[in-house]
RNA sequence: GUGGCCGUAGCUCAGUAGGUUAGAGCGCCGGGUUGUGGUCCCGGAGGUCGGGGGUUCGACUCCCCUCGGUCACCCCA
């Protein structure tokens, strides 16, 4: 491959044409979805001060390893980084703002972290999201989950399982993390070795392992359930309650933890099990109700969830949903008499609303028919020497055996809206 | 950060017991049809075989390094 002088650097990639359009219309079917829940949109900056970051936990790869981190022209220079995920400024925004409670937020764009890359991850990707603060009411946890739910539903995914789980809260959580690092500590030597270094720093996260060697131990582990404050397990009945009133499918998952360290009381995951990849998470979140208070504002209970954009997106291929498909050119315009002529009639029928190209470089007429033809236009509109002597165009039908009729080019949009119409 | 596999035209890939001008399909451009696409036929453009170094009379082919891709671990969407 001759080899360009750049290319898009490691981890990150170009969405062409029609993909790119495609994560649009999956962007534009959450919007709409999220709107219509009541959810507003926030657009918060690409990178934020360092702090707000590091407030999703000091031992968290994610803060200590894969940070896109760099300091700006200030004097002194400010410490930034690139956000790796948005909750965190959702709640920074919020800090900062005191909107009126609830506070419900979409949001969808590009984060960063960086890891080395492989199936169904990027160091740029993309997610979409929605954070309810305020309340710690089980109905906001069950508004959020059910959303995701309904969201790959729209998409036309059938494979996507939603699997939940209680981290407890702050007066039920210690006990449960001394009584599993006992546990674990006690089996040490039959876990694998970044096992037991996991272990150390952070125990809950031993149960993520994905490690072989690991899963006897795993199994038998203390479960949270056992350990949950009666308020937290009373408010996990009602979230359960609440996604059974729905109807909707889930499995509750004693050893689903999840990375980051904020999340209290309910956390989830949306799992495609149509991917058959190591990365086959399409969404997860969960209730963070410390929060925002860490981040310098009122103690304020939040619910939330992240769906990874990319990931989605091949559990629809695998799916076969959802494909890509480029917009729609309504009419193309063929001019073998200079392309000036094009360049009018291209503007009248665009200015009726309608999707119009055309060709350049004064090609053959057959050239520009076969561009007319791999555009999709179901109309082309011809204007060679002919037409333009008679103040004419010839309108085509371009479908196998249509016809074509010459007509005045006045009458160019009426003649073209008539055929559209006829093969809508 | 660690490890496996891979790196030949825009894309998907052939090609090596090391030896003249490196191939196919698709795509692209042009022609067959001096005004008409989708099928068919013909022709054309396009590659310093990822980069650098080494071995050799000679390297796309062997060795080393490097860059990139991919998959997995870690971690996470």
């Amino acid at each position: 491959m001759a080899q360009p002088l750049f290319r898009a650097p490691v981890g990150t990639r170009d969405l062409l044409p029609p993909e790119s359009a495609r994560r649009r219309r999956l962007v534009a079917v959450f919007a709409d979805l999220a709107e219509r829940t009541g959810f507003g949109l926030l657009e918060s900056p690409i990178f934020e001060d360092l702090g707000v970051f590091q407030r999703l936990g000091a031992d968290n790869e994610v803060v200590t390893k894969e940070l896109f981190e760099f300091f700006d022209k200030g004097d002194p220079p400010r410490h930034l980084a690139l956000r790796p995920e948005l909750t965190a400024s959702v709640c920074r925004a919020f800090a900062e703002h005191r909107p009126t409670q609830p506070w419900k937020i979409w949001y969808s764009g590009p984060q960063f972290r960086y890891e080395r890359p492989q199936a169904g991850r990027y160091r740029q990707f993309d997610q979409v999201g929605v954070e309810t603060l305020g309340t710690d009411d089980p109905h906001a946890d069950v508004e959020v989950i059910g959303l995701g739910l309904r969201f790959y539903e729209a998409l036309g995914m059938k494979q996507v399982r939603l699997l939940i789980n209680s981290l407890g809260d702050a007066t039920s959580r210690p006990a449960y993390d001394a009584a599993l690092a006992a546990y674990l500590r006690s089996r040490r030597d039959e876990l694998s070795e970044q096992s037991q270094i996991t272990l150390e720093r952070n125990p809950l996260r031993v149960l993520d392992s994905k490690r072989e060697q690991d899963q006897p131990v795993i199994a038998e582990a203390p479960v949270m359930a056992d350990f949950l404050s009666g308020e937290s397990a009373e408010h996990f009945v009602a979230v359960r309650a609440g996604l059974d009133s729905l109807d909707a499918a889930y499995e509750v998952s004693p050893r689903l933890v999840r990375g980051l360290d904020y999340y209290t009381r309910t956390t989830f995951e949306f799992v495609a099990d149509a991917l058959d990849t190591a990365q086959n998470a399409v969404g997860g979140g969960g209730r963070y109700d410390g929060l925002v208070e860490d981040l310098g504002g009122p103690a304020t209970p939040g619910i939330g969830f992240a769906l990874g954009v990319d990931r989605i997106l091949l559990a629809c291929d695998a799916e076969g949903t959802f494909a890509a498909a480029p917009a729609p050119v309504e009419v193309f315009v063929v001019d073998t008499a200079g392309g000036q002529s094009a360049a009018v009639l291209c503007d009248r029928l665009r200015q009726a609303g309608l999707g119009v190209d055309r060709a350049f470089d004064g090609r053959s007429m057959k050239a520009q028919m076969k561009r007319a033809d791999r555009s999709g236009a179901a109309v082309a509109v011809i204007i060679g020497p002919d037409e333009q002597a008679e103040g004419a165009v010839t309108v085509r039908d371009m479908r196998p055996g249509g016809g074509q009729r010459q007509v005045a080019s006045d009458d160019v949009v009426s003649a073209v809206t008539e055929i559209l119409a006829e093969e809508a």
